[in-house]
DNA sequence: AAACAGGTTTAGATATGGCAAAATCCAGTT
DNA sequence: AACTGGATTTTGCCATATCTAAACCTGTTT
């Protein structure tokens, strides 16, 4: 009945399962697919099957054969235990460390499982126990509670709609490095301008400038809609 | 041909052998028995025999059944890759998070493996470019120098020797903490007073105090000799 | 109701590293 | 030269996490 955390005894293979069924959770609040999670995990239906036996058996989710898979409370707390460190080593590594932001993604994802809860309390607290990163995303708290906003594909918005640009999906670092090249960083203010037919591309406005974005580009960014 | 680093190439398991066949040729110029293998990586024998035909095939060592095993020139730079993040990341732990000396090396222990060479880089820079330690242990080179200076057991030294208390052997945390409660860190100097016989405790001054040490802990003492 | 197309699961195989038990080698006695 | 004890290797097994190929559901279309 403590809040003790079971990270240790997970295997790396198994955190990175819980941390992408949240994921998907949290885009649909529905019952993960295998193939969507095969997918994310970039691994086959096969493999993502054995494994959620796997996790079902940890307690970790609950599965319903040829119906999808959700996090159990346990799951759900160790997912938001390696996000916890995951943007806690993203933030550490760019303030102090000036690693560039899109590469701190990639560091952070094997870094996360082998942190150590003492190494974890002392980057925390050398940040000075940080709530969010510098883009807006919230970091959960040790005992696992976090407000995630609800994001919105800005593949999905009409013209007109208003917004914050918060992330890239999966953080891919290459489209982070495009879009950083053309001034456009998470946290950006934008507008959508235009959007052409049939996966064609967006207009959309950030500051003053107007940006031209292709359907898989546009689609992967996440954007807090705010009117 | 060129100085590219085999280190992302290989396992875990991999570059904690060919560390420890390093540490273990370093101790007595000889070839490393399988058992001493063994001890040191906490396996059973048949499982270092069968770690070692594997490393063989990998061109890091050659074995010799039933005489031993050495490091070949590939294997003793991945050794040196290898200790060179672990040195570096106690130094960075200890010096920018405040991690206490006696927990350094385990958390180092796990993160030497994951650290990038582009993260390595950054820690390096941020430390100065160390070439050493605190406790006066070499830092491997990015290509793969180190001058190594031979230390002693405390054990096998004679009552009147002098030297500096370089490290551990293994870092073993229980005894860094042991010492360190009565004042004796890495970088004291000593003198051996007295020493009894049939494994007894061991007399060593280290400034004006003088300490007995018993079997174990002053055989796991290393001692850079100076008198 | 039967068939079809996807998605999903099972079955059987692979690579890593580990262990225990049995077989084998080596060196130092008798 | 045979024996013997400790070290070493071989053999066969386990667990993890992955794959391919085959079998199997499910919902929809015919």
């Amino acid at each position: 009945m403590s809040t003790h955390s079971e990270i240790h005894e997970t295997s790396s293979a198994v955190q990175d399962y819980a941390k992408a069924i949240y994921a998907l959770e949290q885009r649909a609040d529905a019952p993960v697919s295998t193939n969507a999670l095969a997918g994310r995990m970039d691994v086959t239906a096969a493999s993502a099957t054995s494994m959620v036996k796997k996790l079902d058996g940890l307690g970790l989710v609950t599965h319903v054969p040829y119906r999808g898979v959700r996090l159990t409370e346990p799951g759900r707390r160790l997912a938001l235990e390696v996000l916890r460190h995951h943007r806690l080593l993203e933030l550490y590594l760019a303030e102090t460390l000036d690693v560039p932001w899109d590469r701190v993604h990639e560091e952070a994802e094997v870094l996360e499982h082998v942190l150590s809860e003492e190494l974890e309390a002392l980057i925390a607290a050398k940040l000075g126990n940080p709530t969010h990163d510098p883009h807006g995303d919230p970091i959960p708290s040790p005992d696992g509670h976090v407000e995630e906003l609800a994001t919105s594909s800005l593949q999905e918005l009409q013209p007109g709609a208003r917004g914050v640009f918060v992330r890239v999906s999966d953080s891919d670092s290459e489209m982070l490095r495009y879009l950083a090249e053309r001034g456009i960083t998470p946290g950006a203010a934008l507008e959508v301008i235009d959007r052409q037919p049939f996966d064609g591309p967006l207009f959309a406005r950030f500051g003053d400038q107007v940006h031209v974005l292709g359907g898989d580009l546009a689609r992967a960014m996440r954007v807090e809609v705010t009117g």
